[in-house]
DNA sequence: TATCATTTGTTCGTATGTATC
DNA sequence: CGATACATACGAACAAATGAT
């Protein structure tokens, strides 16, 4: 592959070193030729090649780090351990694996009202009010971070212990909610976008690492939604595991958005 | 907010950019200043508002058209409607979501052979033999493409219809595996990441955007890996939905990676 | 500790090409 | 066709981080 074709001379250059990852040249961990090297390798100038590692950044092929170079990023094909979303239950004890994932920070509890987004989700109008707990938890295992987020409707806690507990974990609710006379149900949606600057930092975030976003609403046995949790961790740290049942009949189907 | 501190000046351009289009001032869909008009108000070269409209860019919060100028992108809370991950099962025949998901090219059918990825998650050594067959799938309710990937291992399809079927649909190897007399259970895992320019293109996705990858594995009662797909969908496309039911017993419990 | 060479980061200026309307 | 807007490319200079001397 050489640079003579009538193409963005920074694309053909971006091209160049991609290939040469594919092939093995350069392995994961290792350092890519300075921008000066390359920039009279292939010559361009510098802004060129600049542009052309750029676009590998964006892909997330590279990292950069100023005063070293351009390391080849280890691009697995399957990242970090799968994390089970399973939920076991014992008597009226539940538990999740992420209940004994130690906390960066104490968790952050307040009132909110429900959006255009939550609204639905939790069957209530606008501007209703919630509890709101954020957690900032960490995997032991990889030390990948998560934002966790608890949204509890005030028909939920009301007459239960969760009035005096916002800050419960998710199993705790749970229990509590079973106690309560409940019998739960749950459903997940999972989806994926790059994370806001906020976001990149209270993760720990590499360049081009995405977000993947996991809402968990709590149903009743009714179909009453009780609980709203949204996960967001980095796409990369982690992948997420969970079982498929083939339904024969209906109760698991569509509740949408 | 305004442009005088010690940060690289870039930076604050874009985080005055970025503050506005959260401030609402400039809506999703709406056409931010070109970049002459914003290096006069800023004071700063047309280099220096481009670096800082490339960093809206990587982030997702603008699109970019050559001629016309910075588009504020749609950032909702909550992506395309939801995809059901579930199996359906009326006596032997099955059915999932995505069967009547037209291809927007044939399936492409080959040989291959288990890798240091597929081969632990198919309970095989490496090198084995295995059918592949890719399709390039359209959701007609959105337009957004998948690439969709079977791997059968020869094991599989020996002695059953499979072999002579090798571009069967999911829900019809399901219907076949069961003929054969298997009683069957999956296991899903999702992860996300950027995609490759192939990937990008193939699946028609603007800048930006991460790539879901879901793995599924079709299990034999007894715990022996039958079947493996994988799914790639851009991410802001889709959000995938699945039931979370709580196991008193260990069932459906870690099967690692 | 201080200095220096190397490497990436930031910023400007300038010119030309290409897409859109 | 022309005005506007973004894309590509080069050159130049200095700042900041890194690692070795």
């Amino acid at each position: 592959m050489e640079i003579t074709r009538n193409e963005p001379l920074y694309k053909q250059v971006a091209a160049v070193l991609r290939q040469a990852v594919a092939d093995g040249e350069y392995l994961p961990g290792s350092l890519l030729p300075s921008e000066a090297q390359l920039s009279q390798r292939y010559r361009v100038s510098r802004p060129t090649v600049r542009q052309a590692i750029a676009a590998l950044r964006t892909e997330g092929l590279v990292d950069v780090v100023n005063g070293k170079g351009s390391f080849v990023r280890a691009r697995s094909g399957r990242p970090a351990p799968t994390v089970e979303r399973t939920i076991t239950r014992t008597d009226n004890h539940f538990s999740t694996p992420t209940d004994d994932w130690p906390e960066a920070e104490p968790p952050t509890v307040y009132r909110t009202q429900t959006d255009a987004v939550t609204g639905p989700l939790l069957g209530l109008e606008s501007e209703e009010a919630l509890i709101g707990c954020d957690r900032l938890i960490t995997d032991p295992a990889t030390g990948a971070r998560t934002l966790h987020q608890t949204l509890v409707p005030f028909a939920t806690a009301d007459s239960t212990p969760l009035e005096n507990t916002p800050e419960a974990r998710p199993s705790e609710i749970y229990a509590i909610l079973t106690a309560a006379g409940h019998d739960l149900t749950w459903r997940e949606t999972v989806y994926a976008r790059m994370p806001l600057p906020d976001e990149r930092t209270a993760l720990h975030l590499p360049e081009a690492v995405p977000l993947m976003v996991i809402t968990r609403i709590t149903y009743d046995a009714s179909g009453q939604p009780l609980l709203l949790e949204e996960s967001r961790t980095g796409g990369i740290h982690a992948a997420f595991g969970y079982a498929i049942t083939a339904a024969s009949d209906k109760r698991h189907a569509v509740r949408s958005r």
